[in-house]
DNA sequence: TCTTAATCTAAGCAACTGTTTAGAAACAAA
DNA sequence: TTTGTTTCTAAACAGTTGCTTAGATTAAGA
C-alpha cells in the first residue's frame, strides 16, 4: 500500500557524513544536507528523526568509512613497523592534498563537541577504541615477528599512537609538510625496536 | 571634547576570549558576547571592526594568556626534561577537573577553521611557533645540562612535542586519565636520554 | 553656555536556524 | 476503482544570526 522512498537511506548517510565532515556539526544546516543529500528535509526527519540522531548516525557511518579505507594500511599489515608510517603519510597527504582537507572527522568533533554530549562522546570513544585496538593487533605482530621489543607495553603504546594520529589531523591544518615528516619520523623513533 | 568610553577593551577582550574559548568561533553569538562582556552590539564593533576581526585579536590574546599561565612551567625549567611531564599533567589536570574543559582555544580553531581562513591561520601558525621555540628552549638547556642526549635533533623534538600537545588537548575530551596517563609516559619514554 | 565629536541604548534589518505541518502524490491490496 | 498508508513538496513556525542605524547621552574645549 504505502508509497515507496525515492531515495536510499544509506546513500544519504553517507553524502550526509561527507558534509559534515566539511563543515562541523553545528554549522552544517538542514538547508545545507538538503540541498547536498538532494531529498527534502521532511524525507530527512522521517528518515533519521533530527540533527543530533543523524550525526550520531554519521559518526557510526565515518568509523566503518575509515576502516574500509585509509586504515586498511594497518589491518592489512603483518606487523611490518613501516605500515605505520604509511599510514602517517597516506593521511597527512589526503589533508594537505585537498582530498579530505578537514582532516578526521572525529579529531574535528572531539574538539567541537567534547563530553558535552553524552550520545556523540559515547560514538567519539568508540572510534578511538576502534584504533587502539588496529594499533595494537599491528604492534602485536610485530612483536611476534620480532620487530619490536618483546617487553615493550603494547596496549600503552597503541594508545600512544591513537593520540599522535588525533595530533597529527590537527597539525596538518596548521604545519607544513615537513614539520609534520619531523613529527612522523620522532613517533616512529619512539617504537621500542 | 568625546565622551568617554564606560568598559576597558582590553577587559572586553579577555573575556571574549573565555566565550570563544567554550563555545568555538562560529558557535559563539554576538548576543552571547554582549550578555558575557556586559557591553552592547554597537560597542563590540566600535571596538573590533566584526566578529571575525574579534576573534582573530581574542586568538593573540590567549597566546599572551598560555605564556603567561601554564607555559611558565615550560619558559622557567632549568632544562629538567621531567618539567614537561609536569606541564603535560597540569594541562590534563586543567582539562579534566573544569577548569578549562574545552581543553586547548588553538587546537579547537585549527579542527573547525583549519586553513580556510587565512588570518585565522596565521594566528594559529603563530602560536604554534612560539610552542616550538618554548619546547626547543627547554630542550637546548636539557642538552646543556647533559640529560638530553648531546645528538639528538632539538628542532624535530620540539616539533614533535607541539603536536603532541595539540593530540593531548583532543584526546583528555575523550579518554579517561589512565590512558593519558599512558600517552604522556610514552611521549616521555620517547625523549633521547 | 554652546558646540562638537564620540559613546551609549535599543530597535531594526534580512537572512538563516531546527523543526513542523497541510495537502498533494504514489503505491499496492481490496 | 476505491481504500489506506506512506512519501513527497513547499510553506510556515518562532527563534537566532551578524550587522546597522536613529536618536539620546556624555564629555570637554570654545
Amino acid at each position: 500500500m504505502p508509497r515507496k522512498k525515492q531515495y536510499d537511506p544509506e546513500e544519504a548517510l553517507e553524502k550526509a557524513m561527507h558534509v559534515f565532515w566539511q563543515n562541523g556539526y553545528r554549522s552544517t544546516s538542514l538547508r545545507m544536507l538538503e540541498k547536498e543529500l538532494g531529498i527534502n528535509q521532511f524525507s530527512i526527519y522521517s528518515s533519521f528523526e533530527n540533527k543530533h540522531n543523524l550525526f550520531v548516525s554519521v559518526l557510526k557511518r565515518y568509523q566503518k568509512f575509515m576502516r574500509e579505507g585509509i586504515l586498511q594500511i594497518l589491518i592489512t599489515s603483518d606487523g611490518n613497523l613501516d605500515d605505520i608510517r604509511k599510514f602517517f603519510n597516506a593521511f597527512v597527504n589526503a589533508v594537505q592534498s585537498g582530498k579530505t582537507p578537514s582532516g578526521c572527522l572525529v579529531a574535528n568533533t572531539a574538539a567541537e563537541v567534547g563530553a558535552s554530549d553524552p550520545e556523540i562522546h559515547e560514538a567519539l570513544s568508540e572510534y578511538f577504541n576502534m584504533m587502539e585496538d588496529i594499533f595494537f593487533n599491528l604492534l602485536e605482530r610485530s612483536q611476534q615477528k620480532g620487530e619490536l621489543s618483546p617487553d615493550a607495553d603494547l596496549h600503552s603504546k597503541a594508545k600512544y599512537l591513537v593520540t599522535c594520529t588525533e595530533g597529527l589531523s590537527l597539525s596538518s591544518k596548521v604545519m607544513d609538510q615537513s614539520n609534520l615528516d619531523a613529527f612522523i619520523s620522532s613517533v616512529m623513533d619512539s617504537l621500542p625496536k
